[in-house]
DNA sequence: GCGAGTATGTTGACGGCGTCAACATGTGGC
DNA sequence: GCCACATGTTGACGCCGTCAACATACTCGC
């Protein structure tokens, strides 16, 4: 999805801007930047697309739509970040099996997007439907490398199979609320160094919670 | 906190309402119970109360007062429902240490709740600032009970002492998050048995992931 | 090449919202 | 009994989403 303004192609003209849905959308994202899916607001972001207050009808259906897409693009970058960290995961020296080191750093991106990139996490997670039902298969990406490393965990005998089902969505439960607590709840202003611990405890709980007994 | 009108109790008069403020978090619980955080809305509230738009004025500081104050009642009522399972747990037939069965009954009270006071409990769960910057400490009703149940089982022996300060944050984090998972993410429709299986499965992975080795 | 039809953008309006200032009306303390 | 204060009202402002009616530019068939 492209976000900003097309560089070289052909200039916006005086009445027909060109590139309005996309202009609209990028406003919208930093609009979600910087203050939440509350701040993706229909008036501002044409406003800054330099357009009439009406004209963002043309291309989104009310606000909600440009929520849901500003929503959809911070799930495009939120898979992005972990797909990057699960392809990078194992580079440095650990002497655990590769695919408990790769679900390691799949949730660690999760968290260090969620923190980095507040605004856009937290538009991510209003409750508009999912994007095309993501649900709980694996053809989004984001769910994907998540069930590709508990798979890569089952083949290495190191999850049981009977918990393969559930296993992907418990463990996103914990970090995505962990990832909440930090934001929005009692943990919002702790010290960098304890929300660091608290990560790792709760990373290791859910290790210990999903792998089979040695 | 009493919410309602007081029942035998002075009549309005003409002019002062005598119980606005009452009134108002009356009106805001009503509202947020139906509509989430978003539809905690002052004039609306106002109306409700059959008082002017600006009367809300003289007892909140504004619409987000008003949205905290419903925050704070939600969360004594998360804390009582809790608590109510905590002291009722135990009662069935369970071969399994009390302290154990207490946690897993309050994990399971909060997620009851998400699920039964969805509006509600999104307006608990807004950006908000704790009431009173409950943090950590267990003198929050709703933390308490958590602690009181991770102490137990510490005492017990089920619990490693080294991980008792991050254990009730992890598990709290499960459990929140499985809760938001269902409210507004991808779980928001699925079958109520499949949800059920994953409230259990998670429960199990926070307990496995916490207990000590046997 | 050109004209009709459509895509795109504008203006104006409506009601709802939060919020402030100025004003009105009760209430309680002296 | 009177005055200060608490409480509620009115009116206004600017923001928002949204609709209908209108204006302009592009495009495609001829």
């Amino acid at each position: 999805m492209n976000i900003s303004e097309p560089a070289g192609e052909v200039a916006p003209r005086a009445y027909h801007h060109g590139h309005l849905a996309e202009a609209l959308l990028a406003a919208g994202v930093e609009l979600a930047r910087v203050g939440g899916p509350d701040a993706v607001v229909l008036r501002e972001a044409a406003r800054r697309a330099g357009v009439s207050a009406t004209a963002a009808y043309r291309h989104f259906d009310g606000q909600t739509a440009l929520q849901q897409a500003v929503k959809e693009y911070a799930l495009e970058v939120l898979s992005e970040h972990m797909q990057a960290a699960a392809a990078q995961a194992g580079a440095a020296a650990d002497t655990r099996p590769a695919s408990v080191v790769r679900l390691e750093a799949i949730g660690r991106a999760y968290l260090s997007f969620a923190l980095n990139e507040r605004g856009l996490f937290r538009t991510f997670c209003i409750g508009l439907p999912m994007p095309e039902g993501v649900s709980l298969d694996s053809d989004q990406p984001a769910f994907g490398v998540l069930t590709q490393a508990l798979d890569a965990m089952t083949a290495d005998g190191l999850l049981a199979p009977e918990i393969r089902l559930t296993a992907p969505l418990a463990a996103w439960s914990a970090v995505h609320g962990l990832a909440i607590l930090c934001l929005d709840g009692p943990l919002a202003d702790i010290p960098d160094q304890e929300r660091d611990n608290l990560f790792e405890a709760t990373l290791r709980m859910v290790l210990h919670g999903l792998l089979v007994r040695p």
